[in-house]
DNA sequence: AGTTCAAGTGGACCACTGATCCGAATATAT
DNA sequence: ATATATTCGGATCAGTGGTCCACTTGAACT
């Protein structure tokens, strides 16, 4: 690569950062071309497309987010290893509003540049909760794509402004459900089941 | 209201219906007013903003849910009317792809066309819940606008098409745990609480 | 140092979005 | 039949993501 192509997209990267921390993921591309002082053709050609942008920018969170599940995984019992992890997760993207969505959307998309990343952050919490399983800590009618799905949602929750109070207090609602091996469903619950 | 006008809007609204039931509720409003015959300042001038079309269309369903709402409550027992009109609630939204955000949203916006809507049915909500909880069916830590951000959880998971899959599930674990008063945390949930 | 040419750039453009304006068409009341 | 208040919709605007291509520029080789 150019030294030049380089610095401009090292320049991106970090207004593109500045720019999504604050106005969120669906920041108008022109937007961050614009405060880089650089046309939006070149924004494009270093990613093209908003998935991939995004990609590169939260790609270091994404490994840290998993180098924290394995080092869970060795210092901590396994209960407390799949919450506390969890909330991480769900901690992390509210740091980044509206990264929730597309991360659904890529998660079975393997076009989208932030399928791997989701894939993996997948296989990680998966690695979690058979932990927690095998160590009768976790119900076991669940597995990785469930736990990827209950994260997202509690993270979905905390990006909606108007919910975002009540986020913490569902978190230990659904997280307390996690955990409690209560696998048989009160009978209200049963009843109108439809599985 | 004019005669033709009140034609013009029927047939709007009957064009919106489809079109949002097949596309999502961010379908453009051009392509409606095209499959509407109109030009698309008619279609805005009869409803200034989506959320007044949204409003418009799904009045009768907001109206439907709050009505099962009262009936359940003189006709079940409260666990099962709570649980049974919450999935309801749920069931509902998936007819109507992408109106949960904008409900979500509406909820603390008094300018949104959907706004009365959404208070009502957290009321609606609500009852259902106090009544639960006064039988001692439902945890007693939870309100009305928690009940509605679950729902809201739930259905957005039902929204998103990499998750559906999973949601099923996820509404017996988060109903399961509405339920069984276990308003004592397990100790891995409790450790990190925030709150 | 000068030449060459691939790599990088960004303004102009496209189709699309929601929204607004205003002259033309029209239904209703007189 | 006329008058007028209402309704209509094409033209237009600023915004979006995305593509194209004439131009500039970095760097490698003589």
């Amino acid at each position: 690569m150019r030294a030049d192509a380089k610095k401009n997209r090292d320049h991106l990267l970090a207004v593109a950062g500045s720019a999504v921390a604050e106005r969120g993921a669906d920041v108008s591309l022109r937007d961050i071309a614009r405060r880089a002082e650089v046309g939006l053709a070149t924004l494009l050609r270093h990613f093209p497309t908003r998935e991939a942008l995004l990609d590169a920018l939260l790609r270091t969170s994404f490994d840290e987010l998993t180098a924290r599940a394995g080092a869970f995984e060795e210092s901590e019992p396994p209960a407390d290893a799949l919450v506390t992890w969890v909330r991480e997760c769900v901690a992390w993207t509210t740091e980044y509003r509206g990264v929730t969505v597309l991360m659904a959307a890529a998660i079975e998309d393997p076009e989208s540049a932030l399928h791997a990343s989701c894939v993996t952050l997948r296989a990680a919490g998966a690695r979690l909760l058979t932990r927690a399983q095998d160590a009768g800590a976790a119900r076991r009618d669940l597995d990785g794509d469930d736990l990827f799905a209950l994260i997202a949602m509690l993270a979905w929750l905390g990006d909606q402004p108007a919910l975002a109070p009540r986020a913490p207090r569902l978190f230990d609602v659904v997280a307390g459900a996690l955990l409690t091996g209560a696998e048989t469903a009160p009978a209200a619950v049963r009843e109108g089941r439809r599985d």
